[in-house]
DNA sequence: AAAAATTTTTAGATTTACCTAAAAATTTAA
DNA sequence: TTAAATTTTTAGGTAAATCTAAAAATTTTT
């Protein structure tokens, strides 16, 4: 059984090696606020546990015992997401932090009425897939919406950034998920962004194009 | 704020307040699971905190401060005992140790949310009152069914003991709570009392009538 | 009102998860 | 390919919540 901070660690060491495939002292310090100092403590801790593969200065790698409870802790933090959105109507910006409270719950039994209560939901609130109790789960093909052309189309399917900030200004936008779009116009000056919804037009940066994730119905 | 640790205290120390009007550390110490000595290191910091008004050797109380929190605390683990229990399917002797845990997730909005999707509960699955989001409750008038006499009536309204030894064998006489009773006999020889259901009729020990409380229709 | 039993507190350690400052290794730049 | 910059680790410490063993206070019994 891993302490909550474990769980944490482990979590985002599964994230970053999701980005890079040598996950780094400093990264996972930032991830977690707080110190190199520290982490190199802790990866040595689960090392010894068996949950990460270290090698001095080398960075760190989930073993298969490591990744599997980093799934579970992803499942769980998804599946938390769902319930706070589809049964507390909370907003998708609102529930992050709640949920990094509440997945580090332990009862087996708890997750698996719960994911049977929200009706073996697939993705949560952001459009990250959610896996199954065996820790499978789908490799979504995204595309980012700023590598789009003018005239593709798309829908909207996740985001890969979670500030609320960035959350509600996409929510203002209309653009929030299961949304079709088309892409009517790249600005050359500043690389912002076109789209044409179903019944507006709406204009973002390049910043916020890079952000969304979008299911393509096919290029041009 | 406070720690999950402090937080337990603060909640056992209210529970004992319940029943012994001074609060002894050997008491704590045995609801915490814990030594005499680190009841006596956390009472001191409780006391510092402002929590707990405390004098050496002489127990300890809550102050208001502290009473609010451990009321905060009751009504979250009551709260999350019926949703397990009404929106998850649990037993009533299976929520106890996932709200033990639940209790603690800090987010007002969360509790708000839950108890209006809950439908504003009085009362958790066990027959214990939900305090309000201001602290307040209906004081329970129950009577222990042991106190009640042969001839007597009344509706099964709680229980004084939430093992889940206790509370399946309850579930099997068919004693659980809304159930109408009356006392047709009781035993000299073991105090033992039986009981007319609806249905049927049922013997219990004088120590299992000890822990379910009824409220009264009358006696007679 | 002593003596005995019980309860509570203190003293001194341990473990977990941090920290700062300094040393060591690695990577990048000149 | 040295020198400089960056990254990572080590060394030594702190705070929270525990512990055991022993001392002190309180309560109960004789
Ligand atoms: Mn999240
Ligand atoms: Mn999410
Ligand atoms: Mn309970
Ligand atoms: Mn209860």
């Amino acid at each position: 059984m891993q302490s909550y901070t474990e769980e944490n660690y482990l979590k985002i060491i599964y994230h970053l090696a999701e980005k890079t495939t040598n996950v780094q002292t400093n990264a996972i310090a930032e991830q977690m606020q707080t110190k190199p100092a520290s982490v190199t403590d802790m990866i040595k801790k689960l090392a010894d546990k068996g949950l990460v593969d270290y090698v001095k200065y080398q960075g760190v790698t989930l073993t298969e015992t490591g990744r599997n409870a980093a799934i579970d802790i992803v499942r769980k933090h998804r599946l938390w997401e769902v319930f706070l959105v589809d049964k507390l109507n909370f907003k998708w910006d609102e529930v992050h932090d709640v949920a990094e409270e509440l997945e580090h719950i332990r009862s087996i039994e708890l997750i698996e009425r719960l994911d049977e209560f929200l009706g073996f939901p697939k993705a949560d609130p952001h459009g990250d897939p959610i896996p199954d109790k065996n820790g499978r789960f789908a490799k979504t093909q995204f595309i980012k919406l700023i590598e789009l052309k003018v005239g593709d189309t798309g829908t909207i399917t996740g985001v890969s950034q979670h500030s609320s900030a960035f959350l509600k200004h996409l929510e203002k936008l209309g653009l929030t998920l299961g949304k079709k779009i088309k892409i009517s116009d790249v600005t050359d000056f500043d690389g912002s962004v076109e789209i044409q919804l179903a019944d507006k037009q709406v204009n973002i940066s390049r910043e916020v194009a890079k952000h969304i994730l979008i299911s393509s119905n096919g290029k041009n």
